[in-house]
DNA sequence: CCTTGTCTATACGGTGGCGTATAAATCGAG
DNA sequence: CTCGATTTATACGCCACCGTATAGACAAGG
Protein backbone atom coordinates (compact mmCIF):
# COMPACT_ATOMS: atom_id res chain seq x y z
CA UNK A 1 0.00 0.00 0.00
CA UNK A 2 1.27 3.42 -0.72
CA UNK A 3 4.40 3.76 -0.32
CA UNK A 4 6.50 6.98 2.16
CA UNK A 5 7.39 9.86 -0.59
CA UNK A 6 8.52 12.89 1.94
CA UNK A 7 9.28 10.60 5.59
CA UNK A 8 9.60 12.48 8.80
CA UNK A 9 13.16 12.39 8.62
CA UNK A 10 13.17 14.71 5.46
CA UNK A 11 10.82 17.28 7.37
CA UNK A 12 12.93 17.47 10.43
CA UNK A 13 16.49 18.03 8.62
CA UNK A 14 14.86 20.81 6.19
CA UNK A 15 13.55 22.06 9.72
CA UNK A 16 17.00 21.96 11.23
CA UNK A 17 18.55 23.83 8.45
CA UNK A 18 15.82 26.54 8.81
CA UNK A 19 16.57 26.76 12.51
CA UNK A 20 20.08 27.13 11.87
CA UNK A 21 19.78 29.80 8.84
CA UNK A 22 16.90 31.33 10.69
CA UNK A 23 15.84 30.48 14.49
CA UNK A 24 13.10 28.62 15.93
CA UNK A 25 10.64 31.66 13.92
CA UNK A 26 12.07 30.86 10.97
CA UNK A 27 10.64 26.49 11.21
CA UNK A 28 7.50 27.33 9.33
CA UNK A 29 5.40 24.52 8.26
CA UNK A 30 4.93 25.84 4.25
CA UNK A 31 8.33 27.21 4.06
CA UNK A 32 9.80 23.63 5.13
CA UNK A 33 6.86 21.83 2.71
CA UNK A 34 7.86 24.65 -0.12
CA UNK A 35 11.26 23.66 0.75
CA UNK A 36 10.45 20.11 0.07
CA UNK A 37 9.03 20.95 -3.07
CA UNK A 38 5.95 19.57 -1.42
CA UNK A 39 2.82 20.69 0.17
CA UNK A 40 1.77 21.08 3.83
CA UNK A 41 -0.73 18.72 3.37
CA UNK A 42 1.47 15.15 4.51
CA UNK A 43 3.07 17.43 7.35
CA UNK A 44 -0.14 17.10 10.08
CA UNK A 45 -0.30 13.19 9.68
CA UNK A 46 3.89 13.09 10.63
CA UNK A 47 3.49 15.97 13.45
CA UNK A 48 0.36 16.90 15.71
CA UNK A 49 1.93 20.54 14.82
CA UNK A 50 4.04 22.77 14.48
CA UNK A 51 5.44 22.37 18.24
CA UNK A 52 5.94 18.62 17.19
CA UNK A 53 8.33 19.11 14.85
CA UNK A 54 10.31 21.46 16.85
CA UNK A 55 10.36 18.95 19.68
CA UNK A 56 11.67 16.32 17.28
CA UNK A 57 14.27 18.61 16.09
CA UNK A 58 15.29 19.12 19.28
CA UNK A 59 15.29 15.31 20.19
CA UNK A 60 17.04 14.65 17.21
CA UNK A 61 19.85 17.00 17.59
CA UNK A 62 20.50 15.92 21.61
CA UNK A 63 20.91 12.61 20.31
CA UNK A 64 23.29 13.27 17.25
CA UNK A 65 25.36 16.35 18.87
CA UNK A 66 27.29 14.46 22.07
CA UNK A 67 27.32 10.46 20.91
CA UNK A 68 28.18 10.70 17.68
CA UNK A 69 30.84 13.07 17.53
CA UNK A 70 32.54 11.35 21.29
CA UNK A 71 32.44 7.43 19.14
CA UNK A 72 33.79 8.77 16.52
CA UNK A 73 36.79 10.55 18.54
CA UNK A 74 37.27 7.67 20.58
CA UNK A 75 36.92 4.78 17.67
CA UNK A 76 40.43 6.17 16.14
CA UNK A 77 42.15 5.81 19.74
CA UNK A 78 45.25 7.64 21.05
CA UNK A 79 46.17 8.91 24.12
CA UNK A 80 44.34 11.93 25.84
CA UNK A 81 46.29 14.55 24.00
CA UNK A 82 45.47 13.20 20.40
CA UNK A 83 42.39 12.97 21.21
CA UNK A 84 41.61 16.27 22.23
CA UNK A 85 43.40 17.25 19.12
CA UNK A 86 41.16 15.22 16.90
CA UNK A 87 38.71 16.96 18.55
CA UNK A 88 39.86 20.54 18.14
CA UNK A 89 40.38 19.55 14.29
CA UNK A 90 37.07 17.90 14.18
CA UNK A 91 34.23 20.66 15.53
CA UNK A 92 35.34 23.27 12.89
CA UNK A 93 34.57 20.64 9.99
CA UNK A 94 30.36 19.96 11.37
CA UNK A 95 28.96 19.08 8.27
CA UNK A 96 25.41 16.89 8.32
CA UNK A 97 23.02 19.12 9.06
CA UNK A 98 22.18 18.09 12.94
CA UNK A 99 25.59 18.20 13.75
CA UNK A 100 26.53 21.70 12.18
CA UNK A 101 27.53 25.02 13.86
CA UNK A 102 24.57 27.01 12.71
CA UNK A 103 22.01 24.67 14.40
CA UNK A 104 23.98 24.98 18.05
CA UNK A 105 23.87 28.40 17.96
CA UNK A 106 20.84 28.76 17.37
CA UNK A 107 19.97 26.10 19.93
CA UNK A 108 21.70 28.22 22.23
CA UNK A 109 20.09 31.37 21.65
CA UNK A 110 16.95 29.43 22.14
CA UNK A 111 17.58 28.49 25.01
CA UNK A 112 17.40 31.75 26.56
CA UNK A 113 13.89 32.01 26.25
CA UNK A 114 12.59 27.85 26.32
CA UNK A 115 12.97 26.14 29.70
CA UNK A 116 12.64 23.09 27.56
CA UNK A 117 15.04 24.12 25.47
CA UNK A 118 17.43 24.96 28.13
CA UNK A 119 16.71 21.49 29.78
CA UNK A 120 17.86 19.80 26.51
CA UNK A 121 20.83 22.00 25.89
CA UNK A 122 22.09 21.35 29.94
CA UNK A 123 22.05 17.45 29.03
CA UNK A 124 24.07 17.88 25.99
CA UNK A 125 26.36 20.72 27.39
CA UNK A 126 27.27 17.85 30.63
CA UNK A 127 27.60 15.34 28.18
CA UNK A 128 30.47 16.69 26.31
CA UNK A 129 31.84 18.63 29.54
CA UNK A 130 32.18 15.54 31.10
CA UNK A 131 34.24 13.83 27.58
CA UNK A 132 36.36 17.35 28.12
CA UNK A 133 37.08 16.34 31.55
CA UNK A 134 38.16 13.13 31.10
CA UNK A 135 40.24 13.78 28.30
CA UNK A 136 41.92 16.79 30.49
CA UNK A 137 41.80 15.10 33.27
CA UNK A 138 44.20 12.16 31.28
CA UNK A 139 47.34 14.34 31.53
CA UNK A 140 46.18 17.14 33.60
CA UNK A 141 46.59 16.52 37.69
CA UNK A 142 44.95 19.70 39.34
CA UNK A 143 41.33 19.04 39.17
CA UNK A 144 40.71 22.83 39.50
CA UNK A 145 43.01 23.65 36.16
CA UNK A 146 41.23 21.00 34.50
CA UNK A 147 37.74 22.83 35.47
CA UNK A 148 39.33 25.43 33.60
CA UNK A 149 41.09 24.35 30.97
CA UNK A 150 37.35 22.13 29.64
CA UNK A 151 35.55 25.74 30.22
CA UNK A 152 38.15 28.12 28.51
CA UNK A 153 38.26 24.90 25.30
CA UNK A 154 33.93 25.49 25.30
CA UNK A 155 34.20 28.89 25.48
CA UNK A 156 36.26 29.28 22.44
CA UNK A 157 34.49 27.04 20.29
CA UNK A 158 31.37 28.75 20.28
CA UNK A 159 33.17 32.92 20.52
CA UNK A 160 34.89 31.65 17.35
CA UNK A 161 31.44 31.30 15.81
CA UNK A 162 29.80 34.46 17.15
CA UNK A 163 33.17 37.01 17.73
CA UNK A 164 32.95 39.11 14.79
CA UNK A 165 36.42 41.19 15.88
CA UNK A 166 39.78 40.20 13.71
CA UNK A 167 42.63 39.67 15.76
CA UNK A 168 44.81 42.09 14.70
CA UNK A 169 47.63 40.78 12.07
CA UNK A 170 47.16 36.99 12.80
CA UNK A 171 44.87 35.30 11.51
CA UNK A 172 41.77 33.75 13.92
CA UNK A 173 42.66 30.47 13.55
CA UNK A 174 46.31 31.74 14.05
CA UNK A 175 45.70 32.17 17.77
CA UNK A 176 42.95 29.55 18.03
CA UNK A 177 46.42 27.11 17.53
CA UNK A 178 48.51 29.77 19.61
CA UNK A 179 45.87 28.74 22.71
CA UNK A 180 45.62 25.06 21.76
CA UNK A 181 49.41 24.42 22.29
CA UNK A 182 48.85 25.91 25.44
CA UNK A 183 45.81 23.59 26.50
CA UNK A 184 47.73 20.69 25.52
CA UNK A 185 50.54 21.45 27.51
CA UNK B 1 2.06 73.04 20.88
CA UNK B 2 1.72 69.60 21.87
CA UNK B 3 3.70 67.59 23.85
CA UNK B 4 6.13 64.85 23.54
CA UNK B 5 4.48 62.05 25.67
CA UNK B 6 6.17 58.93 24.54
CA UNK B 7 9.24 60.12 23.07
CA UNK B 8 11.75 57.90 20.20
CA UNK B 9 13.88 57.19 23.29
CA UNK B 10 11.10 54.67 24.99
CA UNK B 11 10.23 53.00 21.81
CA UNK B 12 14.06 52.07 21.44
CA UNK B 13 14.44 51.06 24.89
CA UNK B 14 11.43 49.02 24.97
CA UNK B 15 12.75 47.26 21.80
CA UNK B 16 15.71 46.14 22.75
CA UNK B 17 14.07 45.18 25.62
CA UNK B 18 11.91 42.55 23.34
CA UNK B 19 15.25 41.83 21.53
CA UNK B 20 16.69 40.67 24.61
CA UNK B 21 13.77 38.60 25.47
CA UNK B 22 13.07 37.53 22.36
CA UNK B 23 15.08 38.04 19.27
CA UNK B 24 14.12 40.40 16.41
CA UNK B 25 11.46 38.82 15.38
CA UNK B 26 9.54 39.33 19.01
CA UNK B 27 10.08 43.32 18.00
CA UNK B 28 6.94 44.10 17.11
CA UNK B 29 5.20 47.26 16.59
CA UNK B 30 2.15 46.71 18.20
CA UNK B 31 3.27 44.40 21.10
CA UNK B 32 5.53 47.47 22.15
CA UNK B 33 3.07 50.01 21.96
CA UNK B 34 0.84 47.52 24.30
CA UNK B 35 4.31 47.43 26.94
CA UNK B 36 3.98 51.11 26.75
CA UNK B 37 0.06 51.37 27.31
CA UNK B 38 0.00 53.21 24.15
CA UNK B 39 -1.02 52.61 21.01
CA UNK B 40 0.98 52.07 17.67
CA UNK B 41 -0.63 55.66 16.26
CA UNK B 42 2.75 57.50 17.19
CA UNK B 43 5.58 54.78 15.94
CA UNK B 44 4.87 55.93 12.28
CA UNK B 45 5.96 59.20 13.16
CA UNK B 46 9.26 58.46 14.26
CA UNK B 47 10.14 55.84 12.21
CA UNK B 48 9.70 54.81 8.87
CA UNK B 49 8.59 51.24 9.55
CA UNK B 50 9.84 48.40 11.90
CA UNK B 51 12.87 47.78 9.91
CA UNK B 52 14.03 51.50 10.80
CA UNK B 53 13.32 50.98 14.49
CA UNK B 54 15.35 48.08 14.08
CA UNK B 55 18.13 49.77 13.21
CA UNK B 56 18.09 52.89 15.14
CA UNK B 57 18.17 49.83 18.26
CA UNK B 58 21.57 49.08 16.97
CA UNK B 59 23.40 52.23 16.54
CA UNK B 60 22.19 53.27 19.69
CA UNK B 61 23.30 49.77 20.79
CA UNK B 62 26.75 50.29 18.94
CA UNK B 63 26.83 53.86 20.57
CA UNK B 64 26.25 52.68 24.34
CA UNK B 65 28.34 49.58 24.59
CA UNK B 66 31.54 49.83 23.96
CA UNK B 67 32.14 53.49 24.98
CA UNK B 68 30.05 53.64 28.17
CA UNK B 69 32.05 50.64 29.65
CA UNK B 70 35.38 51.76 28.21
CA UNK B 71 34.63 55.55 29.77
CA UNK B 72 33.86 53.73 32.76
CA UNK B 73 36.80 51.48 33.31
CA UNK B 74 39.03 53.94 32.39
CA UNK B 75 37.88 56.74 34.37
CA UNK B 76 38.63 54.93 38.12
CA UNK B 77 42.55 54.73 36.71
CA UNK B 78 44.53 52.31 38.02
CA UNK B 79 47.30 49.71 36.34
CA UNK B 80 46.60 47.67 33.48
CA UNK B 81 45.74 44.41 35.64
CA UNK B 82 43.30 46.78 37.86
CA UNK B 83 41.33 48.11 35.03
CA UNK B 84 41.12 44.38 33.59
CA UNK B 85 40.11 43.22 36.94
CA UNK B 86 37.43 45.88 37.22
CA UNK B 87 36.42 44.86 33.36
CA UNK B 88 35.73 41.51 34.49
CA UNK B 89 33.61 42.17 37.35
CA UNK B 90 31.70 44.91 35.76
CA UNK B 91 30.67 42.52 32.36
CA UNK B 92 28.53 40.99 35.18
CA UNK B 93 26.71 43.37 36.19
CA UNK B 94 25.38 45.29 33.17
CA UNK B 95 22.09 46.82 33.93
CA UNK B 96 21.19 49.32 31.41
CA UNK B 97 18.48 48.33 28.71
CA UNK B 98 20.94 48.72 25.93
CA UNK B 99 24.31 47.35 27.58
CA UNK B 100 22.36 43.92 29.06
CA UNK B 101 24.29 40.95 27.95
CA UNK B 102 20.42 39.45 27.01
CA UNK B 103 21.11 42.27 24.11
CA UNK B 104 24.07 41.46 23.17
CA UNK B 105 23.94 37.21 22.97
CA UNK B 106 20.74 38.30 20.43
CA UNK B 107 22.48 40.54 18.76
CA UNK B 108 24.92 38.53 18.34
CA UNK B 109 22.81 35.67 17.08
CA UNK B 110 20.82 37.82 14.30
CA UNK B 111 24.49 38.63 13.23
CA UNK B 112 24.92 35.43 11.87
CA UNK B 113 21.96 36.12 9.54
CA UNK B 114 21.99 39.94 8.59
CA UNK B 115 24.83 41.49 6.95
CA UNK B 116 24.04 45.04 8.30
CA UNK B 117 24.44 43.72 11.89
CA UNK B 118 27.44 41.77 11.22
CA UNK B 119 28.81 44.65 10.12
CA UNK B 120 27.99 46.78 13.27
CA UNK B 121 28.98 43.49 15.58
CA UNK B 122 32.53 44.00 13.93
CA UNK B 123 33.05 47.37 14.80
CA UNK B 124 31.59 46.99 18.23
CA UNK B 125 33.68 44.10 18.67
CA UNK B 126 37.15 45.30 16.98
CA UNK B 127 36.94 48.46 19.78
CA UNK B 128 36.29 46.15 22.45
CA UNK B 129 39.29 44.09 21.45
CA UNK B 130 41.30 47.15 20.83
CA UNK B 131 40.97 47.94 24.55
CA UNK B 132 41.83 44.41 25.66
CA UNK B 133 44.93 44.27 23.72
CA UNK B 134 45.94 47.21 24.93
CA UNK B 135 45.60 46.33 28.47
CA UNK B 136 46.92 42.92 28.05
CA UNK B 137 50.00 44.57 26.48
CA UNK B 138 50.70 46.69 29.16
CA UNK B 139 52.20 44.10 30.93
CA UNK B 140 52.59 41.07 28.63
CA UNK B 141 55.18 41.00 26.03
CA UNK B 142 54.58 38.40 23.69
CA UNK B 143 52.38 39.63 21.08
CA UNK B 144 50.90 36.39 20.58
CA UNK B 145 50.37 35.69 24.22
CA UNK B 146 48.34 39.27 24.04
CA UNK B 147 46.11 37.66 21.30
CA UNK B 148 45.57 34.45 23.01
CA UNK B 149 44.50 36.02 26.19
CA UNK B 150 42.46 38.37 24.41
CA UNK B 151 40.37 36.06 22.81
CA UNK B 152 40.00 33.83 26.00
CA UNK B 153 38.66 36.56 27.92
CA UNK B 154 35.99 37.14 25.27
CA UNK B 155 35.29 34.10 24.73
CA UNK B 156 34.08 33.45 28.26
CA UNK B 157 31.92 36.41 28.64
CA UNK B 158 30.05 35.30 26.03
CA UNK B 159 30.14 31.20 26.62
CA UNK B 160 29.62 32.01 30.39
CA UNK B 161 25.67 32.88 29.20
CA UNK B 162 25.50 30.76 26.44
CA UNK B 163 26.81 27.55 28.16
CA UNK B 164 24.42 25.40 29.82
CA UNK B 165 26.87 22.65 31.60
CA UNK B 166 27.83 22.71 35.09
CA UNK B 167 31.19 22.79 36.50
CA UNK B 168 31.44 19.47 38.55
CA UNK B 169 31.24 20.00 42.15
CA UNK B 170 32.63 23.90 41.40
CA UNK B 171 30.28 26.73 40.74
CA UNK B 172 30.91 28.77 37.37
CA UNK B 173 32.09 31.28 39.25
CA UNK B 174 35.02 29.46 40.83
CA UNK B 175 36.16 28.38 37.96
CA UNK B 176 35.63 32.10 36.22
CA UNK B 177 38.31 33.18 39.18
CA UNK B 178 40.58 30.89 38.78
CA UNK B 179 40.73 31.50 34.76
CA UNK B 180 40.81 35.48 35.80
CA UNK B 181 43.81 34.55 37.98
CA UNK B 182 45.47 32.39 35.18
CA UNK B 183 44.89 35.65 32.85
CA UNK B 184 46.35 38.14 34.79
CA UNK B 185 49.75 36.50 35.72
C1' DC C 1 -6.88 -4.48 -13.43
C1' DC C 2 -8.74 -2.97 -9.21
C1' DT C 3 -8.73 -2.37 -4.42
C1' DT C 4 -6.72 -0.26 -0.35
C1' DG C 5 -4.02 2.41 2.53
C1' DT C 6 -1.10 6.11 2.40
C1' DC C 7 0.55 10.26 0.92
C1' DT C 8 -0.51 14.70 -1.46
C1' DA C 9 -2.82 19.04 -3.44
C1' DT C 10 -5.96 22.51 -2.74
C1' DA C 11 -9.19 25.29 -0.47
C1' DC C 12 -10.94 27.29 3.70
C1' DG C 13 -11.51 30.00 8.08
C1' DG C 14 -9.00 32.13 11.72
C1' DT C 15 -5.32 34.88 13.76
C1' DG C 16 -1.72 38.16 14.25
C1' DG C 17 0.96 41.58 12.60
C1' DC C 18 2.19 45.55 9.23
C1' DG C 19 1.47 50.08 7.40
C1' DT C 20 -2.06 53.85 6.24
C1' DA C 21 -5.74 57.03 7.03
C1' DT C 22 -8.53 59.83 9.64
C1' DA C 23 -10.53 61.70 13.61
C1' DA C 24 -10.12 62.66 18.52
C1' DA C 25 -7.51 63.92 22.64
C1' DT C 26 -3.80 66.60 24.71
C1' DC C 27 -0.76 70.30 26.07
C1' DG C 28 1.76 74.88 25.58
C1' DA C 29 1.46 79.54 23.92
C1' DG C 30 -0.85 83.68 23.54
C1' DC D 1 -9.93 80.23 27.23
C1' DT D 2 -8.88 79.50 22.69
C1' DC D 3 -5.82 78.09 19.13
C1' DG D 4 -2.65 75.23 16.75
C1' DA D 5 0.52 71.67 16.52
C1' DT D 6 1.48 67.19 17.74
C1' DT D 7 0.54 62.90 19.60
C1' DT D 8 -2.74 59.29 20.04
C1' DA D 9 -6.88 55.99 19.17
C1' DT D 10 -9.35 53.42 16.06
C1' DA D 11 -10.50 51.28 11.90
C1' DC D 12 -9.14 49.43 7.60
C1' DG D 13 -6.95 46.47 3.82
C1' DC D 14 -3.38 43.37 3.26
C1' DC D 15 -0.49 39.34 3.72
C1' DA D 16 1.76 35.30 5.83
C1' DC D 17 1.01 31.54 8.37
C1' DC D 18 -1.49 27.89 11.12
C1' DG D 19 -4.41 23.89 11.39
C1' DT D 20 -8.44 21.37 9.22
C1' DA D 21 -11.08 19.14 5.69
C1' DT D 22 -11.77 16.91 1.57
C1' DA D 23 -10.79 15.05 -2.69
C1' DG D 24 -7.29 13.28 -5.87
C1' DA D 25 -2.83 10.67 -6.95
C1' DC D 26 0.10 6.92 -6.11
C1' DA D 27 2.27 2.32 -5.28
C1' DA D 28 1.74 -2.53 -3.71
C1' DG D 29 -1.26 -6.78 -3.05
C1' DG D 30 -4.78 -9.49 -4.75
Amino acid sequence: MGAIRTPRDKWIEEGLRALAAGGPEAVRVEVLAQALGVSKGGFYGYFRNRAGLLEEMLDTWERGVAEAVIERIEREGGDARERLGRLFDFVGSSETPVTSAGVELAIRDWARRDEGVARCLRRADNRRMDYLRELYGAFCPDEDDVEARCLITFSLRIGDHLIAADNGPRSRTEVLAAVRKRLLS
